[in-house]
DNA sequence: TGAGTGTGGTTAATCGTTTAACTAACACAA
DNA sequence: TTGTGTTAGTTAAACGATTAACCACACTCA
């Protein structure tokens, strides 16, 4: 690995003036100016970062914690943080939770989340990132950890309000679209599949369900409500009591997209055609959305502005004033397949 | 932060005899190692990672570079990498290609991926990684960039075995469970959809493919080698093809689950019952093999291993003396769901 | 002439560690 | 007494950069 010294050296100058001309900290003349820049030339030479952090204080590198980089919604916006971070001359180092096994520890006791977390915490500041965004929902098990670190801290994707700075998507309006395109196919006899009953999710976008069917004076009819857990299994099974129903809905808006697939197969095992039989939309345009016997059209949730916006929102936290809070809700829009079809008024 | 300057002065020794207690590289006075500890647990000082890296000349880092994070098996990849390294108390940066979308660059020229990927092994380089990771399948991209570069180096997924360090999957032997696990189900008119012709994974399932055909001493009939290009919509209408063969095949062993995919749901418009009219075994245990209208048997992967493995090997050259030659190839396994029916012989 | 002002460059401290080399004190044997 | 070891701890150089402070020289102007 070559050196200021061997520039130095090399130029016949001190390491210094290497150094000045490399940052353009000082006038230095024309000709040592070249000479330097000639032996630099000749021994591609790039400073030593590790050296340079240490001594300005700054890494050029941030923290991401994940909970499974597996998780879809997760890959896609790393992958929004990484092309941003890039852009702007930052490096990442990936931090993950592994959430989705590791309930339990080798004794089969639940997992502290918190003392686990921590430890990833830890291990960030000593390599002294310049800061830290965490991708993930259950950013509860964080907020202790963080709070007395004082290091620009962005909150991805998580649903929460109560944190500073963070970055999301509008459940509601994202829920008030899909809904409103039924309305607007024709369909007044709408019901709703909800994902787990306490999740933030759900709440929010059953808010924006019963805001758009009060818009259109469309009344809510409490035997349209059903409730899943997120799984594929739970929209198999809820559509069978769905279709049970006296008087069957013409649509239905399912929360996500596994659910929906569980509908649609449900559907077509009892000989239903969607979506000329029922039609169905769905939320967070997963992979599988496209490829169900009948395509969904879902909702997309935009993950890698997300995770855009987040890394955008870091880096200002790092360099500029410090903004006391800011949040971003960024926009879901609508992907239109074939599970919804228009009915007749 | 504290530094051991702080510790030193809290305990009344110098700074020397804290970083040899800490390290425990000398031995001390019991009274100094107790005086040291307790000021250490006083402020909880950990030491600072870039200056110790600096001055030896390690950094406990490794830099993973990857084509896309959102291509599924190489997050499930890097998910094993992460897992391994912080159990070794290394960490990972991670450098994304975006090969997935950066074909072209702002002048609609095709994008030089050699000068692209250099630039990411460089940054890694500037960081003083101790090894890098390359997990993907486009390594040609790589080979006369790395070639030069003195740093332990693992290729991860690569199909090729021309590099001298690299962590693969049988793809013959998966092939070969799958087709043998239709012949033991009594199937003996067995048809292949096969991925694009050109590309290494198509070669080597279709050998394994062969091999089983062989050594059931079933013959090969040329009218049952379809060929698509890994996507959805190829499984879909190779599968018109198949089910107009006048004398059609009992089974379908297509080699990998997005076509599979494809077939189910084109069977199921034409009114056939998968399994019952026609099995149907995929390949890749994707996230969609679960959620299909027939859950498909697949051949699973072990993304999460070569990951592991990955990790493990990189740490071995890093830290062991040099292996000359080392490949992994690590064995698939079978996932049984409802795609594959047993035939009365 | 002498004070002030640039210009072009060097010296040396600093960031926070590790570690080879040294010192001081004491014990023990010849 | 002298020499030899052992033990317990310190000093200071090094890793590779940045940058404040300094210096030497030339030029300007009252």
């Amino acid at each position: 690995m070559t050196t200021l010294k061997d520039i130095a050296k090399l130029a016949g100058v001190s390491i210094a003036s290497v150094s000045y001309v490399i940052n353009g900290n000082k006038q230095l003349s024309e000709e040592t100016t070249k000479r330097i820049n000639e032996a630099i030339a000749q021994t591609n030479f790039a400073p030593h970062s590790l050296a340079k952090s240490l001594r300005m204080g700054k890494t050029l590198t941030i923290g991401v914690l994940v909970e499974d980089i597996r998780g879809m919604p997760i890959a896609d916006i790393v992958n929004g943080i990484e092309e941003n971070l890039e852009e702007h001359g930052y490096q990442m180092i990936l931090s993950d939770l592994h959430m989705l096994e590791k309930l339990y520890n080798q004794y089969d006791q639940i997992v502290d989340y918190r003392s686990y977390i921590n430890k990833s915490v830890q291990q960030m500041l000593r390599s002294h990132v310049d800061g830290i965004i965490y991708v993930g929902l259950h950013d509860r098990h964080i907020d202790n950890i963080i709070d007395p670190i004082e290091l620009p801290f962005v909150y991805a994707y998580s649903h929460g309000s109560k944190h500073d700075h963070y970055v999301s998507y509008n459940n509601i309006d994202g829920a008030m679209d899909a809904v409103n395109y039924l309305i607007n196919h024709g369909h007044r006899e709408i019901a709703v599949l909800a994902g787990h009953p306490d999740s933030f999710p759900t709440h929010q976008r059953m808010e924006g369900f019963i805001t758009s069917l009060n818009n259109a004076d469309l009344p809510i009819r409490d035997e349209y409500f059903f409730y899943g857990d997120w799984e594929y299994p739970s929209g198999y099974e809820q559509m069978k009591k769905i279709l049970a129903l006296p008087n069957r809905p013409t649509a239905i808006f399912v929360m996500n997209d596994l659910m929906a697939a569980g509908c649609i197969n449900f559907a077509q095992e009892s000989g239903l055609k969607i979506p000329n039989d029922l039609s169905i939309i769905g939320f967070d345009n997963r992979e599988i959305a496209s490829y169900l016997p009948v395509p969904l059209t879902t909702i997309q949730v935009p993950n890698r502005e997300i995770g855009h916006e987040s890394a955008k929102m870091l880096l200002e936290l790092t360099t500029g004033s410090t903004v006391d809070k800011n949040a971003i809700i960024l926009p879901c829009n609508l992907i239109e397949r074939a599970s919804v079809a228009s009915i007749s008024l």
